[in-house]
DNA sequence: CGTTTTTTTGAGAGCCATCAAGCATTGTGG
DNA sequence: CCACAATGCTTGATGGCTCTCAAAAAAACG
């Protein structure tokens, strides 16, 4: 893992309350595990190794073996990167409060790439080898497994089309139009806007381009009255015109209620 | 799915035995098939609907509700994309003899993408609205779907981080090492090449480059000594080469035979 | 308030798209 | 077997999007 800053939070808000149970996390009422029974969540529970809280920049997986454990984001934003020949680095995904990552070391035993927090984040560690086991006892976490894979899957499919064909400005109205709409699933978007700490970079390295232009698109954005981007904060000046622009197919939900 | 060419298969080449059973498909020696049992393989063949034959550039599959169906490739070459709102069309991934698509149908209820045949190809067709319960009943067929999902994810990883940050050649050249990674673990490489049924616009759809830039890189490739295309045929002429060359991450199989 | 980091803006160069023409290959029908 | 059409591949020229380099402006930080 990292330097710096160690478990217990320092804040005492109320998502960071530290090793609040599974069964009476906040979280439990959004994404994969809506579906899940009491006694799934006991055993969930019982996976959960402790929580962890780590400052912003701080690099929370690095590329190597792996230890043995898989990780939810419970609070706070991050992304998961890689990092090719050249030394550039592309950003694959955000992980938004609620997210897992990691799942595969179960698999494949390694991480082969790097998380790093975008914001302060709280993060559980639960014990990768018995998931296998509990998976067998509660076919219903396995199913929701697979579903928030496939739902990944959709994801990056999209991405993966944007970085092929769209233009820059089109790459950022992209990325905006899917963040915002996870932050809606949940429940973080007030007045048409959000907290939003991305930077340049960031942007520039989930998209493909270089800062400069990145700078060039939101500008751009800005101008056609599509989106705005300052202190901190993003705001949709145009829904429809964003949605037009992105080219973004919104994903209808099976299993989710639209909001908490 | 398409028009024309109805289910039995034409020719007699034992790969293409109609209705072959899941226990004794020689798919079953490969990829997420490999630890299941017999007890396991027999549900499978419950879920078996039928085998399919299709011709070259057959639409398999188009975007739109979900008939209840996902499917296994049995034999041939086959492709999924997506089109873009400017027509443009995006070719997400290569399907090869073994892969499964169409998952999704059973957790989100519609076919986002398009499949297209690139050679004849035979389908196996599979009901999936009984694959939860099937998952109940086998854990290790769950797991196995699972890490399936798993890899693939690892691979989309490595395409977008290409699509983000290389230049023309490199992409080809990734795309080359992609494949032929994977046709190797099917066991369908030999002397250093193997059959291959992309045309330059299958290229262009997938790498995000215009046909004539795919011809000036395929050029280049070729110039440099790495890998040559020619009726319709792949040769890697220097595989170190091309692996340095493309960037691309060898895939460490966990629980793979090196081939057939 | 000075230092550092980030963002903006400008200028030139490069990669690649588009358009277009020539060439090779394939298939068809006479 | 050959003429012909159709398709796909190659190669050239031009233009546009975006990169790199660079410097100024703005914001964040201590």
């Amino acid at each position: 893992m990292d330097q710096s800053s160690d478990d217990a939070p320092r804040s005492s808000a109320p998502w960071c309350r530290p090793n609040v149970a599974c069964q009476e996390c906040s979280l439990r009422q959004v994404r994969l595990f809506q579906q899940l029974d009491d006694d799934a969540f006991r055993s969930v529970n019982a996976l959960r190794d402790r929580q962890l809280s780590r400052p912003v920049g701080a690099r929370l997986i690095q590329p190597g073996p792996a230890d043995g454990f898989f990780y939810t984001l419970f609070s706070g934003w991050a992304f998961r990167s890689i990092r090719l020949p050249d030394g550039a680095r592309q950003i694959l995904e955000f992980l938004l409060p609620g997210d897992v990552f990691g799942l595969q070391v179960a698999f494949l035993g390694d991480w082969d790439y790097a998380v790093t927090a975008l914001t302060p984040v709280v993060l559980c560690r639960l014990r990768a080898p018995s998931l296998g086991e509990l998976c067998t006892r509660f076919p219903a976490l396995t199913l929701a497994l697979i579903h928030t894979l496939i739902e990944d899957k959709r994801r990056a499919d999209g991405r993966l089309a944007v970085l092929g064909r769209a233009l820059g400005p089109q790459r950022i109205a992209f990325l905006l139009m899917e963040l915002t709409e996870r932050l809606e699933f949940a429940g973080e978007v007030r007045d048409n806007g959000c907290e939003f700490p991305l930077r340049r970079r960031h942007f520039a390295d989930a998209t493909g381009l270089s800062g400069t232009h990145v700078s060039r698109s939101l500008a751009e954005l800005r101008a056609k009255g599509i989106a705005h981007i300052a202190d901190g904060r993003l705001t949709i000046l145009d829904r429809t015109l964003l949605t037009r622009f992105s080219g973004y197919t919104p994903l209808a939900r099976s299993v989710e209620s639209p909001s908490l």
